[in-house]
RNA sequence: GGGCCUGUAGUCUAGUGGUAUGACGUCACCCUGACACGGUGAAGGUCGAGGGUUCGAAUCCCUCCGGGCCCA
């Protein structure tokens, strides 16, 4: 067969992405009950369009975990779902349609998000196969299909049943733009700059005045209550008193509250209805009246008299005015603000007190921390910051949106009396604007119309039942909840965390996930977070298409560790792409031994070679240590070890070290051969879940003949062999390495080419043994290296040696000594070099200090020499640990 | 303002008590019977600053300064 030069991934990945999809071997196997299970919960995308580089990381992670856990024998559940309503596809359609959402029946506008929705999934789907991800696409499912939101709606109605949902008077944060209530995570906060108004309001009853200070003035119609703190010297005298509050005159009373900032402004604060989330907790708090004073379209109401109908901005302004002809404001001056605004068109956001549909969640928050912390947690760390959230919140989670693309909330109200009137669950699905309510006649009035609930639910609301949906609910499959990984980003934890853990308990009494997995932000080669605005947008699909999938997922991989925020750069992509090159040559010319016969061969009747046990050996550890790091999610050192092991060692050192014997086809070339074949059909495997199209070419190009499995991703993950790890053979191995590079080194700065032959070589040891050892790898490297003539003894050689410095191995003798080793450093810092030298010659040294003597044995220390034989026609080269001197001889070895 | 994370060679990055990992870039040499889209070698770091604990700190503790995420 002719093997093509390149390995060329533009070619091979969707080969094999078909190849696997005929094969069927991502699918879940629901009728196997034997192999146990690992149920990953996707978060499903919001199917915006366009494959953000986040979630390449994203899903990068989660193949790497499906295909290894795979290998691993679990019976492996990865789904895909696509998080479908919400706001920014109203937008799309909003824009792409030139219309308002009003314009159109709901039902019609509802129906082109659905198309336009079924158009971004396809383009996502696509982009998310090219990369190879294992999903089972049997699995996917939509939320905005009925058979999916029907789902959330029985969730809707059984926590209802429980007293866990309620409809209730509440401040939310509310869009004026979009006439809607949105989430706390929906409000982003912006730095601006305002204007800080001190207001004098004046003492009922009495002459004075007190100045307040604000940068609302707007809300002075709507100010309840005035504070101060309770330690403030300055204003302990007015508590309890009265202030009247300009323009309108209302008399509100002066309070103490620790909350109050007495160095902000004058120390004075208003308490409004709403200016902010202070205010909420205040009128919570001291039970104060809520005044209305501001509509949904962000107008002033009745409450602002003659300022009513304006808008904020305008009221805020011509409140200010009459205040300054009044002589009430004392002074204004700039400040920076954090200005909430809505996550999506940035208007300001207002808090509004509305009629809404909670989830009780503050109830079960001491649950969702004791449950959160029986998880693990990747990074840990990422637990401390999922409490500290839950501990922050102020108020019940509001599920009711304003909206139209989202799952309808499956209540009626009695058209005459107002009562809620639920769906029943066998009902379910329903659109309570076109479906009957389960009953005919009101409840409570016994009045026979209804009107349907035009709010619809938050979008979380869908997504955080993903694992119980996953799982077949309302019938859960027992092998798939809980799921094993719940995996996501890092700045939606608090988010998607937390609400999975919260519907879960809520639902079914029972933590949804084991494992957290977090992922950090993609950052642009700019190193801020990736977002078109910034101009630091990288597209998925253009990344990819330049090296292929493989090398995008190992950027992926080895970007940053798990957890940190990853830069996207060309130069990881590249590496990846020029790794795979380089293995896919050695490969190549590994070729001609990859048959059958050596396929066949037994180990025990091989004769290896020492450096054959060395590879052999560091393969084996190598498997250990892969195992590791995947099993705890440390992607970036199970690729950095693979890639060093395959790069320098199997490449560099170990094939350049085996060549003379493959040529020469003596019987030492089996050795070599059934070496290349096992270590490179092991790499494959452990790489598998890295770059699975480049690894499936490699084993069905080289291997599949003699190894029988359909693919590569059907093999067993490698176990490491025991036996085959062997320090004495890493070790002598490790020196074969050292002597290799000290002759590169030497051919190096002599300007000499690799190839060139050398003469005579002769390696001097400090002792017999080692002497002994080294004879076992002299043709090694005699071979490699191009030497003639090779001779090793300990017998020592006529030459000048002259030991340069002695210095303690700090790690070996820091736990013996403790506090002498300061001493002994020093010591030997300071001895002359000669006399060290002449105390080496017992084999240890001796340091006496300050009354007491400490031996130091030749393996407790780091001992640099120079060795010189001056005239004469060989060159020295001094090795350490072990201390070693070769003898590099230009002529032949005795010609000097 | 709060919580958590973070600051390592020109650039990015690994490393939670033993004298700093890898990539890119730079320089010199080598067309070595897999790969010149390769190889060999070299230069380059007071690990943000200061203090503490320790025989020993990039790593643990404290203070300060810069960056990120989330929240207020």
């Amino acid at each position: 067969m002719e093997i093509p030069k390149e390995y060329n991934p533009l070619s091979a990945e969707p080969k094999w992405q078909k190849y696997w999809d005929a094969l069927g071997i991502h699918r879940f196997r629901h009728d196997d009950h034997r192999a146990p299970t690992y149920v990953i919960d996707t978060p499903p995308p919001y199917p915006s369009g366009e494959f953000h580089m986040g979630t390449a990381l994203n899903w990068t992670y989660f193949d790497i975990v499906a295909r290894y856990k795979r290998m691993r024998g679990f019976n492996v559940l990865f789904p895909q779902g696509w998080d479908c309503h919400g706001l920014p596809t109203e937008v799309q359609v909003e824009r792409k349609y030139g219309i308002r959402k009003g314009d159109l029946p709901a039902e019609k506008f509802r129906e082109l998000c659905v198309q336009l929705t079924t158009e971004n999934i396809a383009h996502m789907k696509e982009e998310m196969n090219s990369f190879g991800f294992s999903i089972d696409w049997s699995t996917e499912y939509r939320t905005m299909d009925p058979s999916y939101y029907g789902k959330t709606q029985l969730s809707f109605v059984q926590l209802y049943k429980r007293g866990l949902i309620y409809r209730g008077e509440h401040p939310v944060n509310w869009c004026p733009r979009c006439e809607t209530a949105i989430a706390d995570a929906e409000v982003e906060y912006q730095d601006k700059k305002t204007l800080l108004h001190y207001i004098k309001f004046k003492i009922a009853g009495e002459g004075g005045t007190l100045t307040i200070a604000t940068t609302r003035p707007e809300y002075l119609p709507a100010c309840v209550v005035v504070a101060v703190h309770p330690d403030d010297q300055r204003y302990r005298s007015y508590i309890g008193k009265r202030l009247e509050v300009p323009p309108f005159g209302q008399l509100v009373e002066i309070i103490e509250d620790e909350e109050v900032d007495p160095s902000f402004g004058t120390g004075v604060v208003m308490v409004c209805t709403f200016g902010d989330k202070t205010d909420v907790r205040w009128v919570k708090r001291y039970k104060l009246p809520v005044i209305k004073l501001i509509d949904e379209k962000g107008r002033m109401t009745e409450a602002a008299k003659k300022y009513s109908g304006m808008t904020v901005e305008e009221a805020r302004q011509a409140i200010v005015a009459d205040l300054r002809a009044r002589g009430l404001i004392e002074k204004q001056e700039e400040l920076p603000h954090s200005v909430g605004v809505c996550w999506r068109c940035k208007t300001p956001v207002e808090i509004l007190s509305k009629p809404q549909w909670f989830m009780r969640v503050l109830a079960l928050n001491d649950r969702v921390i004791e449950e959160a912390k029986k998880v693990r947690w990747v990074p840990d760390y990422m637990l401390t910051r999922f409490i500290d959230w839950v501990k922050s919140m102020d108020w019940d989670w509001v599920i009711s949106r304003q909206r139209i693309f989202a799952t309808p909330i499956p209540v009626w109200y009695c058209a005459k009396c107002k009562e809620p009137v639920v769906a029943e669950e066998e009902q379910l699905p329903v659109v309570p604007a076109r479906d009957r309510p389960p009953v005919a006649r009101c409840p409570r009035c016994g009045n026979e119309s209804f009107e349907p609930e035009q709010d619809v639910l938050d979008t979380w609301m869908d997504s955080s039942i993903t694992i119980a949906a996953h799982a077949g609910w309302p019938q859960i499959d027992p092998r798939l909840f809980p799921a094993d990984l719940q995996p996501n980003g890092t700045d939606i934890i608090r988010t998607w965390d937390y609400y999975l853990m919260v519907r879960h308990l809520a639902l079914l009494n029972q933590a949804p996930y084991r494992t957290v997995l977090i992922n950090g932000m993609v950052l642009g080669t700019d190193g801020r977070a990736m977002h078109k605005s910034l101009g630091n947008y990288v597209d998925s699909s253009k990344a990819r298409d330049k090296y292929g999938a493989d090398a995008l997922r190992q950027w992926a991989a080895i970007g940053a560790s798990t957890g940190a925020d990853v830069p996207f750069s060309w130069k990881d992509v590249e590496f990846g792409y020029r790794f795979m090159r380089k293995f896919w040559n050695a490969v190549r010319f590994a070729r001609p031994y990859l048959n059958s016969e050596i396929a066949r061969r037994d180990r025990s009747r091989v004769n290896l070679r020492p450096v054959d046990s060395w590879m052999l050996s560091r393969l084996n550890r190598l498997i250990k240590e892969v195992t590791g790091w995947l099993e705890d999610f440390q992607f970036n050192r199970a690729l950095g070890e693979i890639h060093n092991f395959i790069w320098h060692e199997l490449c560099d050192m170990y094939i350049e070290e085996i060549k003379h014997r493959l040529y020469s086809g003596d019987k030492t070339a089996e050795g070599a051969a059934f070496t290349l074949y096992h270590v490179i059909l092991t790499s494959i495997k452990l790489l598998a879940p890295f770059i699975p199209h480049f690894t499936e070419e490699v084993y069905q190009t080289f291997f599949a003949n003699f190894e029988g499995l359909p693919s590569i991703h059907a093999s067993e993950w490698p176990k490491p062999d025991e036996a085959a790890i062997d320090e004495a053979a890493e070790s002598l191995g490790e020196i074969t390495n050292k002597i290799v590079s000290a002759l590169r080194q030497f051919k190096s700065t002599r300007k000499m080419a690799l190839n060139t032959e050398i003469p005579g070589l002769e390696i001097y040891t400090p002792t017999r043994e080692l002497a002994k050892r080294l004879e076992e790898i002299a043709d090694d490297v005699a071979g490699t290296m191009q030497v003639r003539e090779i001779k090793i003894t300990s017998e020592k050689p006529e030459l000048e040696e002259r030991l340069i410095s002695v210095e303690p191995n700090f790690a070996k003798l820091g736990p013996r000594l403790r506090g002498d080793l300061k001493i002994v450093a020093e010591a030997l810092r300071r001895a002359r070099p000669e006399e060290l030298s002449e105390q080496l010659k017992r084999g240890f040294i001796e340091v006496g200090e300050a009354g007491k003597t400490i031996k130091l044995s030749i393996d407790e220390l780091k001992i640099t020499r120079v060795t010189e034989r001056r005239g004469q026609r060989v060159e020295v080269i001094d090795l350490a640990d072990p201390a070693l001197t070769l003898l590099v001889s230009l002529g032949r070895l005795g010609e000097e």
